[in-house]
DNA sequence: TAGATTGTTAATCGATTAACAATC
DNA sequence: TAGATTGTTAATCGATTAACAATC
């Protein structure tokens, strides 16, 4: 599946594919060639050829791409054509978000168990009785459950202290919302959404 | 303040160093070399060197750069030396995260009102008492305040349905959380947070 | 002054775009 | 077949890193 190196500007722009194909697919329309693709997309139809080629040749000269067949390949080569376990550490008002944002079960993402320092303020608040655990019961449940991803939606301070706990108890991957940086060891991954400077970069954009 | 061209790639750096001077400065630390932040950072002190330098002479040979002066340049470039109100379209849970949020009102990001299509569905949820109003009463309301930012809140359907409102109504940026892309003429902004995208980053990365 | 460290140019690396032969 | 469009190489562009003279 990845013969070449790809690079992280092309898994970058992967989910967009995605996104697009998706749309397409719901439209009804069967085959897309790179030039139709490179109109609704606004990027250069060079480029579409070049990223779809790394993954070996899913289009036909002449005729462009399969929508359907092009859609599933993406899908698989991110990794949605299984599915994931995850647990949501915070239960505030964004691990409610998160949690109750019903698009990640339909993709394969499973949150199993939600946690917080205070469980008992936050009660009834998750979506489909997903449990809210206390904190210090981490550790625990992570020995007796297999968890793919967690995601941090706390503060920066207690995120760090958490994290070691998570790598310990074998997640794989880490969905950050904290601000701050994480370390972690190789074989565990993290994926940052820093909120606070997504808005900075718009207020930069605001003003120049 | 903007003399050489600033690349993209620099600016959506920018947050990243202003988080690490700021935590210098409650450090009490008073000068920092490129080589120092280097190590903190995990980039090359070359490229801190570049980045600062192209907004000009912050540092000085031989010692380093001063870290309130550089914090303090870095929040200006990033137009953090002003206020922006903002407005919220979505009084879900997302929302409500954003809303509530203290980080941004510090920052000097004011959240004046929320906007929902049912808003009686969330009395009392807003923070510090920001009302929720009927979306039928955007444009309207648009009319009679000067409004820096919206915040999307809500599907990919309304979002686009909505835009041309904002627009209209004199929005200079948009803070995107739908899963859709904006077309929005030159003089407006969008800065897109696409969560499900960033999620199957994450997968992606757990596979590979 | 001597040492440290920036500012800045040049070299390298990577990513995007252009072009066109291959082929459906 | 002729036309369309990919796959892929080469050219260009941009971003990062290395190196070192300038200078505090």
């Amino acid at each position: 599946m990845d013969n070449k190196a790809i690079s992280k500007a092309v898994i970058n722009r992967l989910p967009r594919y995605y996104r697009y194909l998706g749309q397409l697919l719901d439209q009804g329309i069967e085959r897309i060639s790179s030039g139709e693709l490179s109109r609704r997309m606004n990027v250069t139809a060079s480029q579409i050829r070049q990223d779809l080629n790394l993954f070996g040749g899913f289009g036909q000269q002449g005729y462009g791409y399969n929508v359907a067949h092009l859609y599933e390949e993406i899908g698989k080569i991110l990794g949605l054509d299984r599915s994931y376990s995850l647990i949501v550490i915070g239960a505030g008002k964004l691990g409610q978000a998160i949690s109750s944002y019903f698009g990640f079960e339909k993709r394969g993402f499973k949150i199993e168990a939600m946690f917080d320092r205070d469980p008992d303020k936050y009660g009834g608040v998750s979506y489909r009785g997903t449990r809210i655990h206390p904190l210090s019961d981490l550790q625990e449940y992570l020995h007796d459950h297999v968890i793919d991803i967690a995601v941090l939606a706390i503060p920066a301070d207690p995120a760090r202290t958490i994290t070691p706990i998570l790598v310990d108890g074998g997640v794989r991957g880490i969905w950050n919302f904290a601000h701050t940086d994480l370390e972690v060891p190789d074989n565990v991954v993290v994926q940052s959404v820093h909120l606070s400077e997504s808005l900075m970069q718009l207020s930069y954009k605001i003003n120049h």
